[in-house]
RNA sequence: GCCGCGGUAGUAUAGCCCGGCCCAGUAUGCGGGCCUUUCGAGCCCGUGACCCGGGUUCAAAUCCCGGCCGCGGCACCA
């Protein structure tokens, strides 16, 4: 080492590639494959099992999107399979929406992630109930009934009693639990860790405790059971009994999963590999399913629902007219990196602007408009294409002398020459609100650099209400645009030229009709 | 307060594990130009970052220590 070192630099380069170029050849393959995410620890292909499992006690939001996109992302990569998994263990405090089993498939589905199996934890209360009785079997589990005085104890770092009770007293009194003979707070399984853990939330922690769900019915199974497990019991369950291989989830779980470890000790399981990541922010939406939830209820009338585009919920960025792949190209580049990361809004209107670019038609749209009457004395045919990259595909707009003509005031009183869209260069006369015919030929506007403007003729104009959203605010605009509008439906998307990208939200009838767009951004 | 994890341009990310190919790459944004029947897209040029301070070393974004800042957790929530 130190005779290398002692080399000039050059020479140690030169050294290295003539004699050990084989060691330069693959030092670090980049991560390109399975759209730039880094390999995946421990994994073998074909073996890799993934799991998403959301709460269902709302819609999820981009946040939530994150561990779900990048478990099917490493599933696919791996060949592998990925489960599906609610969690809904808890009727009280976190009480499950029953749309929300449904609402949540359907955002997975449009995001394109690919689920193999699908499971909800309520379903499944047996299977908890076996493990812990045999985690009480084997010395791991007890029944603690020192009821709130349990807390006090392991804060300082003793416990209660009942712990040093031999197994079968403990299975005793769980079926006691199973029998209702208990009452919410009355009686806890805990799970023996180290009751003067650093940690104090690891101290012992509660695998199962009473629910009393006569007052909490739980919306899948009622009041069927009395007894249900924490996220921690259930998940560690869960995850080793449907195989998952590797646990993608966000660093809030980090503690979780020093709890969940002494499950797979006591039952002699192999642990999975986990990976924690950052959290995830989207500059300027609101994304806590808590504080979207408030607001609408709040607001019944300020708010169009939880997808409201105005929210980082997936439904509202797709009413807002984000496309999927740009939701999945983000989180791709985001990673699995444990720091944090704050989505501006410029960077995700980037990436869905170019994907958005290529399939959007462009129309006329004028906001803020002006009337002016063509001075022209033939008829004028335009043809103009729904795309630039498609100039077949044309539609024709025939505007004749007397005829009007919607523009945006700002370009009548900008402009003394403005060439309108595929019809023609015209002299602008503010006085008496007319536009005299130059000429038609493009060439004209290209050599005097004429802007080149949108317009909407009166006749066949269709109405249209443009919501804008901008942080909590939803601004509505009103303005026209050309008869071609009609062609399309809800859902479809377009560029308004010179506007910025809408998706159609709704079509109303009010003196005609009446497209509602949303803007999407510019 | 206690435990844990992070800090690369406006934003996001690569490089950090295995110190020299990095006076730091890419994307987006921003500025300028070209192209174009849109203030969109595309192409070209430019702009701009290793949190701070010590240490180790011939050499540090990369290793070590301290500080500062940010985030997460501290539930019979998930």
């Amino acid at each position: 080492m130190e005779d290398v070192n002692k080399l000039a630099l050059a020479e140690q380069k030169r050294i290295l590639e003539e004699e050990y170029s084989w060691l330069l050849q693959t030092p670090r393959k980049k991560t390109e494959e399975g759209g730039g995410l880094p390999p995946l620890p421990n994994a073998v292909e074909g073996k890799v099992v993934t799991r998403f499992a959301p709460n269902p006690d709302f819609v999820i939001h981009l946040g939530n999107a994150r561990p779900a996109i990048l478990s099917d992302e490493y599933a696919k990569m791996y060949k592998g399979r990925m489960i599906l998994r609610f969690e809904d263990t808890d009727p009280r405090t976190k009480k499950p929406m029953k749309e929300a089993y449904d609402l949540i498939k359907e955002d997975l589905r449009w995001l394109g992630v690919v689920w193999h199996e699908e499971y909800i934890q309520s379903l499944r209360m047996e299977v908890y109930y076996n493990i812990i009785k045999e985690m009480i079997k084997r010395g791991c589990a007890y029944i603690d009934l020192c009821k709130e005085s349990s807390r006090e104890l392991l804060r300082k770092g003793e416990y209660c009693q009942t712990r040093d009770n031999p197994p079968e007293w403990h299975l005793e009194q769980f079926e006691k639990m199973l029998n209702r003979e208990y009452y919410e707070g009355e009686a806890v399984v805990r799970i023996k860790t180290d009751p003067k853990h650093p940690n104090p939330s690891i101290r012992d922690w509660v695998a199962l405790r009473i629910i009393d769900t006569e007052k909490y019915p739980h919306p899948i199974v009622g009041s069927k059971y009395w007894v249900w497990p924490t996220y921690n019991f259930a998940v560690s369950v869960d995850d080793h009994l449907m195989g998952v291989t590797h646990i993608l989830r966000g660093k809030e779980h980090q503690v979780n999963t020093e709890k969940q470890l002494y499950v797979y000790k006591c039952m002699g399981w192999e642990p999975p590999t986990f990976i924690h990541f950052g959290r995830l922010k989207l500059e300027g939406f609101i994304m806590s399913k808590s504080y979207i939830r408030r607001l609408i209820e709040e607001n019944p009338d300020k708010f169009l629902g939880f997808d409201d585009p105005r929210f980082g919920t997936i439904a509202g960025l797709r009413r807002r007219g984000i496309l999927p792949e740009a939701i999945r190209e983000i989180i791709l580049t985001v990673g699995i990196k444990p720091g944090d990361a704050k989505i501006s809004w410029k960077n995700l209107a980037a990436t869905n602007r170019k994907l958005l670019d290529p399939i959007a038609d462009r129309i006329m749209y004028v906001e803020d408009y002006i009337k002016m009457t063509v001075k022209s004395p033939t008829c004028l045919h335009g043809r103009i294409p729904y795309h630039p990259d498609r100039p077949e595909r044309v539609r024709k707009i025939m505007v004749c002398g007397g005829d009007n003509v919607f523009l945006q005031k700002a370009d009548i009183e900008k402009y003394d020459e403005l060439r309108l869209l595929g019809l023609g260069n015209f002299r602008v006369n503010r006085e008496k609100n007319e536009l005299e015919l130059i000429s038609t030929e493009l060439e004209y506007a290209r050599s005097r650099k004429l802007p080149i403007v949108q317009f909407v003729p009166e006749r066949g104009a269709v109405n249209v209400k443009v919501l804008i959203p901008e942080g909590l605010e939803l601004k509505v605009k009103e303005g026209l645009a050309e008869p071609a509008l009609l062609e399309y439906s809800v859902d479809d998307r377009l560029q308004f030229m010179r506007y910025g990208f809408v998706r159609i939200d709704k079509i109303g009838e009010k003196n005609g009709k009446i497209y509602n767009v949303i803007y999407t951004h510019s």
